[in-house]
DNA sequence: AAAAATTACGAAAACGGTTTCGTGTTGATA
DNA sequence: TATCAACACGAAACCGTTTTCGTAATTTTT
């Protein structure tokens, strides 16, 4: 056992003072070269390390970064959480993960928690709940308080930060659009409830691009399923009373469970439907035929929202700058459910 | 913008001592129920809560918990993350993360950093590029300095501490009696490069169960793949040129490929040939037929690490504990690519 | 040789808490 | 009335740094 050693140490059997010290292993010109080689030779041998604690107190910034997802185990927030993990890392910040686990309570009391001193900044994807209760007190007050939040897709226009998104109106129109040239007549959403912004978006570019196809809008082409529940019989029976011949659906667990359910059911795939799923996650890799996505490129999400987060932390600006929201541009992966 | 207000600044407006605020809010006998109202009011009414990074300075720990996994985007580390998240969040502990993405200078950097006061202890599933190093140097110091580890899943031998780990002999070894038992003759094993602890067990429970239930052992069966590159080739010659019934796969996204190979060649999945993988992962639960599977149970194995380490980190007792490996029994997932 | 400048270091404050110990005031006891 | 305990609070040390400022001792300048 040999406990880290401190500057009080080093002055201690040096004889010297802990500002010598501090200074001499900072390389101060106050400090004799002599004093400078004894002190820094004395620490090299004990592997002298500033204590962070200690420097984050005096320097009333921790380098950590606080981020808050609502799952982990979910293949989007941790190709996000990869981005983070990695430009912060590159910069020098470290990561504080908490998991709200879609619910608010969670979400705010863990941010608060981090937020008495234990992190610089927050970057954040809204839980359920929250979206649901239109809540966000929690995070105004924390602006409030100085601290900057980066949002990233989950987000919410109520509060006035750095975002993240993608471009999910767009993305949604472009699969569209894909059917459409490939022949498709009747065209299916499969969406979940409303009150996520981003499966909201999906919708609204779905819809819009059907008009700039001069297509007919069908509310019975649009199945909502709830979250996290068995969904086989609702997707059943919606395929055995619409004839649709091709399906976008807003996550890719829903476009693998449309698969199975048609091929069960008889169905060809690409040839008889064609489906489109968010997300470009491994099961779309992996089925067969293996699924066309709209891939979210989460990676590049997590570190432009790093990005954002530490220049804002870090900016020394007498006058804020305002507030950005980058967009992500989705690409549509083609793969064997869609004909291309 | 109301940034947070400190014991001083309640002091100062209150017109009495530091001192006297900090008592006041621990509900010290000390002072009397009148200041202890004010100053209790005074606190509440500007939301005061006391600053993370003093209190770690002061009670020389941090509450936080540094986890080093090789891979996030990965189902059995997410969901091991999880655990560890979900117990220590119910202890009051924070988790910082760190991606050592496999590679044995990020591993020890990461470390580190970590080290120097931000964590109060470690929770790590070596990088495969420190398996194959087999230096533990890293490790061994942070234990000197009296910083406790926990090791979970690609754990090592020459390191003394508490260590989490799955049955992989056994769970291997049950794998193959459940296929004998339904009829299998020729059992291949595929499986990852040697210096993974975790496919070392897992082949030799692999031997000892044929050895057990009277087969003949047969280095034509047991492939070994490259890890993270398309191994399409090698497999299906693997199984073009070997009479196989029924596959064990270290992994379940090489369960996964063979499972689409074999179909590919023409082969009835689980009439002709069964496949039983390892970690039940998302791919499982979709693939057609699903997938039967070793169930890791990364969830309770994160909960064990934590409780591990936190006991250890917690623990007053005079003459440590004894290092405990604590094992974690898999259970087998019967699936539709086993004849059950 | 006196004045000024440089060198090399230490003391102390600060970051935001907790905690030990000291002390003035009050009321009870002898 | 002198003694003592209880009460209510403040001063100060401490955790481990950084940094400003002060100051002897030496060297340079005039």
């Amino acid at each position: 056992m040999k406990p880290k050693i401190t500057l009080k140490d080093i002055a201690r059997e040096l004889d010297v003072s802990i500002s010598t010290v501090s200074k001499a292993l900072k390389n101060s010109k106050e400090i004799s070269k002599e004093t400078k080689d004894k002190i820094k030779a004395f620490a090299k041998f004990y592997n002298y390390r500033p204590n962070n604690i200690a420097l984050s107190l005096k320097n009333k910034r921790t380098k950590n970064i606080g981020v808050v997802i609502p799952d982990i185990v979910h293949h989007f927030f941790t190709t996000v959480f990869r981005g983070i993990e990695k430009y912060a890392n590159a910069m020098g910040y470290n990561v504080i993960v908490c998991i709200s686990d879609e619910s608010y309570d969670k979400e705010v009391i863990n941010m608060e928690m981090l937020a008495n001193g234990s992190i610089d900044g927050f970057i954040l994807s809204l839980s359920a709940e929250t979206q649901k209760k239109n809540d966000f007190t929690h995070l105004k007050e924390l602006l409030d308080q100085g601290i900057p939040i980066v949002l990233f897709d989950r987000i919410t226009s109520e509060i006035d930060c750095d975002k993240v998104i993608l471009n999910d109106f767009e993305a949604a129109g472009d699969s569209v659009t894909h059917f459409v040239k490939a022949g498709a007549k009747k065209i299916a959403l499969i969406t979940t409830e409303k009150y996520f912004n981003v499966s909201e978006s999906r919708k609204e570019g779905y819809l819009a691009a059907l008009k700039l196809n001069n297509m007919a809008l069908d509310d019975r082409l649009i199945l909502t399923l709830p979250h996290d529940r068995d969904n086989t019989n609702l997707i059943t029976e919606f395929f055995q009373n619409n004839d649709v011949d091709a399906v976008l659906c807003v996550n890719e667990i829903f476009a693998i469970q449309c698969m199975s359910i048609l091929q069960y059911i008889g169905f060809n795939i690409p040839e008889d439907i064609s489906i489109i799923g968010f997300t470009d996650g491994i099961l779309s890799k992996f089925s067969s035929p293996k699924l066309s996505t709209v891939a979210q490129h989460g990676e590049k999400m997590g570190e432009l929202a790093a990005k954002l987060l530490i220049q804002r932390m870090e900016s020394v600006a007498l006058v804020e700058e305002p507030f950005k929201t980058e967009v992500i541009n989705a690409t549509l992966v083609k793969r064997g459910s869609t004909i291309n």
